[in-house]
DNA sequence: TGCTCTATGTTCGATATCGAACATACGGGG
DNA sequence: CCCCGTATGTTCGATATCGAACATAGAGCA
């Protein structure tokens, strides 16, 4: 499988032409597998990433090896924001949720675009919150939802920076990322596939019925999606 | 009670000579009293805040009315990102959790200045990753951590950003803040007042032996200092 | 002094999730 | 075709927190 057009990031897609034009050299396009780690915890990234097709998930691993997705980047967005943040690294782990592909262009080209200010400055800061609102979104939602309804919250956004509605994730990895057992993913899976919401079989998901999904989850999938629509509005892909 | 030095603001005290000096006529010392609302969610901001004193805490208000702090603002940064991140709004809410002094800065200002690129810019860029790290904390901490835990961790965010030992702060507050029932922080503020590490009464909380609620909290309280120490070194201040 | 409001303390059963152990079952490689 | 590893299903007691109701007690004010 080739790699798809770059302009399949919403980000790239949204760059000026000039800036475009610019860039075009330098973005190398990569093949992303299931589980490799963009980043680690604290190391200097070396490039920013723009998935395409891929998925990449922010998590936290825990002094005692558990883990919690703290957010969750497709095609929409850019990995490693603390390159131009001016952090250089950060205390969380990118790693790859759905294999698929993606762009990288290095950080030194990175920090200098971003330096000119500009356009490619504000496309990168306006991200940057909405990551943010994401972020706080599921601080609450840890903190005030049942797990049936992080499960349906989770499939959503993922199936958002999917093109199908079949997800290759096992129910172990989803509780990875949600920080929860193994076990509870199942119950609630299972709630789920009952009300033919979902159907899934060894660590393939499919998604019937999106408007039940959407019933079922709580307000902070509509709060995060509403900020990502606000602050990077598809207009600018034109 | 008089306003503080403004350069009692830690990144008002960072920015260089040049920048601070455009900056003094514009910006207003004002008195923030406890539950004062800074910024509603979605609303435009009017003004950026640099608290001095006071301590800003910035929670998501569910549509239950229920709520969660999703991060909390001292001298050590400045209320308001959003306007200079490009979004103008965020969908969560400012508000005083501890009474105080601050500056304000009218939003052209701030967002003139920091379109100039330089440091300014670089300031709060790395400000602004430093929240994300608080952000990205909490959700973590919402997931795996007791009560107990939450509660020192909580405590000593905001010793960190107060002058002496003493909070004033009912256990209902705290509540609010942690998302949490009032009860459980009744029960959890027994024991450690039972061990000896904090006094209170009637709204007033004393902390008694600082070491012991860092030995008593989780991980998440050292990640998150840390995070700010790299990123804001207090070398700046100088 | 006494009243009243607010802050804190206590108890109860209900519930969600955990932790652990074990059962089933699909599917690819030999 | 069978075996084995991985994915999923099931159960049980333990625990943390919830939700609600009620008890106590300091603090300010009439």
């Amino acid at each position: 499988m080739a790699a798809p057009d770059p302009k399949t990031n919403q980000l790239l897609a949204a760059l000026p032409n000039a800036e475009w034009l610019r860039w075009q050299p330098e973005i190398e396009a990569v093949e992303l597998a299931l589980g490799q780690v963009l980043y680690e915890s604290g190391n200097t990234l070396s490039h920013v990433y723009f998935p395409t097709t891929a998925i990449i998930s922010l998590l936290y691993v825990m002094e005692n090896g558990a883990s919690a997705e703290i957010a969750v980047v497709g095609n929409e967005g850019v990995v490693g924001i603390a390159l131009f943040m001016g952090g250089e690294s950060t205390p969380s782990r990118a790693v790859v949720q759905s294999a698929g592909f993606g762009y990288r262009l290095n950080s030194a080209t990175m920090k200098d675009e971003f330096g000119k200010s500009g356009p490619v400055m504000h496309l990168m800061l306006r991200y940057t919150q909405a990551l943010i609102t994401q972020m706080a979104q599921t601080a609450v939602c840890n903190r005030h939802h049942t797990l049936d309804q992080q499960l349906c919250r989770w499939l959503l956004l993922s199936l958002d920076r999917l093109q199908g509605s079949e997800l290759v994730m096992t129910q172990e990895l989803i509780a990875n990322m949600l920080g929860v057992r193994r076990e509870g993913v199942t119950e609630a899976a299972l709630k789920l596939q009952d009300a033919g919401v979902i159907r899934y079989a060894r660590g393939r998901i499919t998604v019937l019925d999106r408007p039940a999904l959407e019933k079922r989850t709580c307000e902070c999938y509509a709060v995060v999606k509403t900020e990502y629509d606000r602050l990077l509005p598809n207009k600018l892909s034109k």
